[in-house]
DNA sequence: ATTGTTAGGTTTCTTTTATAAACCTGCTAT
DNA sequence: ATAGCAGGTTTATAAAAGAAACCTAACAAT
């Protein structure tokens, strides 16, 4: 009960999940990552029912994640490839790939690396401030009200920053 | 149609998703890191139902993610706290954020600001490898099969390899 | 001229999940 | 004794997913 985004202007991720959180949508998105354009490969590949791959397609096109491009008339034949807005969801594939590694498949089952062309060792991601170039972690992070946030936030705010100087949170 | 994982071990993000990836699950995780513990708060923030909520917090306590404690006894009550496994999710949360600041939210909705502790701005995360500290984008990684990796899976890989080498693939 | 194939779907029907609302339990305070 | 709170479970209904059949348009083989 800390911040009610009920009724706030809604929380970032909150909105992400909306666009790219359905059951496979992240899946269809790792595809594409990994060169899957058409909708049959994505079907095949994912074991997918056609029915809701076409509307989880259709969805992520709207939103802008994929483009749909014809690549052949007569008859028609599309591709679904990802836009910019999907490809800078990169981070948040490579993030979750990391974790599945690190705490879910051992490291004789690892049936995909990922090699860093600039030092050619298997990626190992860490996050860091573009600004000062330091770790960013839960602990070297505050989070504060925003331009967009309400009185009310604000006012919540106040109380974890209270509750937390009490040593009663984390 | 370049990998089919279906008949490999699974890719770390299918099981990330499978753990981690059901309705309401990221956001229940997101206000653990907010700092909401109790069942009630978890409830009253997010408007989800009792139910599911119960099976959330039975699944992820069970996956590791959370670990359960009484926190008072007669009544037995308790609190769900992120595990150093949960904690480690803050990279997949982080990224959500970032790319939901920067895609769904305007600049002057932002009802949620981090800063960085060390340099006091905005957090703007950025992924770097460990080994030599470059960034890590889609286009400076190269997928590689893995010890678990099955004969048909490097097959594949040769394929892609083959194919981008003519430039099919972008 | 029928049959089959490929790509990209839509329709229909059944099963699984999610949601809302009511109910239950153990305890405390009035 | 009655109400209230924390933390759920149960029950009934609505929404979503899955499986399988069907559709369209073009082309190729029999």
């Amino acid at each position: 009960m800390v911040i009610d985004f009920q009724h706030e202007a809604p929380c970032p991720i909150a909105l992400l999940l909306e666009l790219v959180g359905e059951r496979w949508s992240f899946l269809i998105i790792r595809d594409a990552f990994y060169g899957v354009r058409r909708f049959d490969g994505f079907q095949q590949h994912l074991g997918i029912s056609k029915k809701v791959l076409s509307l989880r397609l259709s969805k992520l096109v709207q939103a802008g994640v994929f483009h749909k491009t014809l690549y052949q008339q007569r008859p028609g034949r599309y591709e679904y490839r990802l836009s910019a807005k999907g490809r800078e969801l990169f981070p948040v594939l490579l993030s979750m790939m990391s974790w599945g590694n690190r705490w879910l498949v051992g490291d004789k089952e690892q049936t995909v690396e990922l090699l860093h062309k600039d030092c050619g060792e298997k990626v190992a991601a860490k996050l860091v401030c573009d600004h000062c170039e330091q770790p960013i972690t839960p602990a070297r992070v505050k989070a504060v009200p925003g331009p967009g946030a309400s009185p009310e936030l604000v006012q919540a705010f106040r109380q974890i920053v209270r509750n937390s100087e009490r040593g009663r949170r984390s």
